[in-house]
RNA sequence: GAGAGCGUAGCUCAGUCGGUAGAGCAACGGACUUUUAAUCCGUAGGUCGAGGGUUCGAGUCCCUCCGCUCUCACCA
């Protein structure tokens, strides 16, 4: 959506100098005491012609049309909306003059009493108005709505007005984050805020943002994760740990995809991942519950999702075996497979291989919930090996409908196998997508003594998705990176 | 990063074979005291994404660029 032209502009701006002609302030005064319009609409009558409760609400107006001498308004807050009416006998004749100056997106306070009109519809019928705020923007179309998506990707706040179904999907998206927070109050976890400028982009693998600080003369790297330094304040003896926090990964965008996103990191001592696994259930149907009016089966799309506790559990060999068709630790077999998917294996680790072929023939068919457990190790340098088998690590991921949700280990604290393994680059894996990152101040803190201990990671914007029915990230973050416009 | 599609009034959209730029909503003026996308009469509103080319003539055909969307690749 372009600027407002001129021609509209002008009327809008006369209708504002008429304001202040009257003595009213266009950009509006404190105004005290208005009531929500959710909370204004239930206390009104029942009935037609019966007067109710005197109430003052405020909000945006939507409608404003001109029936003689006669008014119908309708105006929105985050709520709901209302209608307005404003009747030339019931005001005094210079309030009648300010009607005449309000247009649709100005913002109103009403003074007036809820009644129903003749078909039924709860109004407040007007005795007094209150300029909150002058619009010099013209509104989009009344019943289409704003469809061109740059505009409303570009310009949020007028998708979050015009657009039904906007505002509240984000308010969704509030509760979430809230019950997240009380479940993890209820588990006795601190949160916590740790760098976003780091020295060494470790904790995941990604690309990460690239900046310069100045004064030191130093190369710093917008985080790509959490873990490093929620694991450093284990060290430091908070026992539960958790963040709610941005991280960047400079990587493509697409459905599923935004460059900055929101994750939790969550970390308890004395823990392991079949704890994470119940807490990671927890943390789920509640905040499922809290967007859903407590249920914890939604739509998505076309599909149902379950989100009542326990959620499945299948051993990451098992479904290979199923899915991919030989044991994975074959190394024969595994290449073969491979070769037919034309997954390349030349030169390459035996784990990378198999990684690529479990991505290639099991994600697609993993529905869930689910949690997909014990990963090979060699891919997973900050996760505990389990006792008597170093081959695999004690990891899971959540998927759902081939969603990637979240990730949890119990914690490698062993400070020594730490060191080794970051130094370690599997043969085939470029080092932006390793782990492996050295990190000295990380190991010289594993070495002081890290609670063994469970992790995990959960991706806020992709949870909000699924728990709100939407396909994609884009419209469940407020402001989606886009290219700038060009003026 | 690759391929395909889209870009016309403030908004939502038409625009045929290359031949005067269209509608609805919104705006402005008028009528109307119970509307529900109110209705009725009238007025005004355009760099057809930008630039270049072909042509007597380009919104329409060709080229370049910009932006967005979808699919694919990388990432969660």
């Amino acid at each position: 959506m372009s600027d407002t032209p001129e021609h509209l502009l002008a009327a809008r701006l006369e209708k504002l100098e008429r304001m202040e002609a009257l003595g009213h302030d266009p950009w509006g005064q404190r105004f005290d005491g208005h009531m929500h319009i959710d909370a204004a609409r239930a206390k009104a009558p029942e009935e037609k012609g019966i007067d109710g409760e005197v109430v003052r609400v405020a909000g945006r107006v939507m409608r404003w049309s001109d029936s003689g001498k006669l008014r119908f308004g309708t105006i929105q807050d985050y709520t709901g909306r209302i209608q307005v009416m404003i009747s030339k006998k019931d005001i005094a004749e210079d309030q009648w003059e300010l009607m005449e100056c309000f247009q649709t997106g100005d913002l109103l306070g009403v003074d007036g009493t809820l009644r129903r009109t003749n078909t039924g519809e709860i109004s407040v019928f007007a005795t007094k108005l209150h300029v909150l705020g002058k619009s010099l923007s013209q509104p989009p179309e009344k019943w289409h709505g704003l469809q061109d998506i740059e505009t409303l990707l570009r310009q949020r706040y007028l998708d979050l007005i015009y657009n039904d179904g906007v505002l509240a999907r984000m308010l969704r998206r509030l509760k979430i984050i809230d019950s997240i927070r009380q479940t993890l109050r209820g588990e006795e976890f601190f949160e916590v805020e740790t760098p976003v400028l780091h020295a060494i982009a470790g904790g995941a693998a990604a690309r990460p943002f690239i900046t310069h600080h100045n004064a030191l003369d130093i190369p710093l790297y917008l985080r790509i994760a959490l873990e490093l330094h929620l694991k450093r304040l284990m060290v430091g003896g908070i026992e539960r740990v958790y963040e709610i926090g941005r991280v960047f990964r400079n990587e493509g965008v697409d459905a599923t995809h935004n460059p900055e996103f929101t994750m939790i990191e969550l970390y308890q001592a004395y823990a392991d991942y079949n704890i994470m696994m119940e807490l990671a259930e927890k943390i789920i149907s509640e905040a499922c519950k809290a967007a859903n009016d407590g249920k914890t089966v939604v739509e998505w799309g076309d599909k149902t999702l379950d989100f009542t506790p326990p959620f499945q559990r299948a051993k990451y060999g098992d479904l290979f075996l199923k899915h991919a068709g030989c044991d994975m630790h074959d190394a024969a077999a595994v290449a073969e497979v491979a070769r037919k998917l034309h997954i390349p294996t030349e030169g390459r680790h035996h784990d990378v291989i198999v990684n690529d072929v479990f991505e290639a023939t099991v994600e697609d068919h993993l529905e869930g919930p689910v949690f997909v457990i014990d990963y090979p190790s060699s891919m997973c340098p900050l996760t505990k090996r389990k006792n008597g088998q170093p081959e695999i690590a004690e990891r899971f991921e959540l998927f759902i409908h081939g969603l990637e949700l979240a990730n949890a280990y119990t914690e490698l604290n062993d400070p020594r196998l730490q060191e080794d393994l970051f130094k370690t680059q599997l043969a085939g894996l470029a080092e932006e997508d390793s782990m492996a990152k050295m990190d000295h101040d990380f190991v010289r803190a594993l070495k002081v003594g890290m609670p063994c201990a469970g992790g995990m990671g959960i991706g806020i914007d992709r949870l909000v998705m699924l728990l709100t029915n939407t396909k994609t990230i884009r419209d469940v973050i407020f402001f989606p990176l886009l290219k700038p416009e060009v003026e």
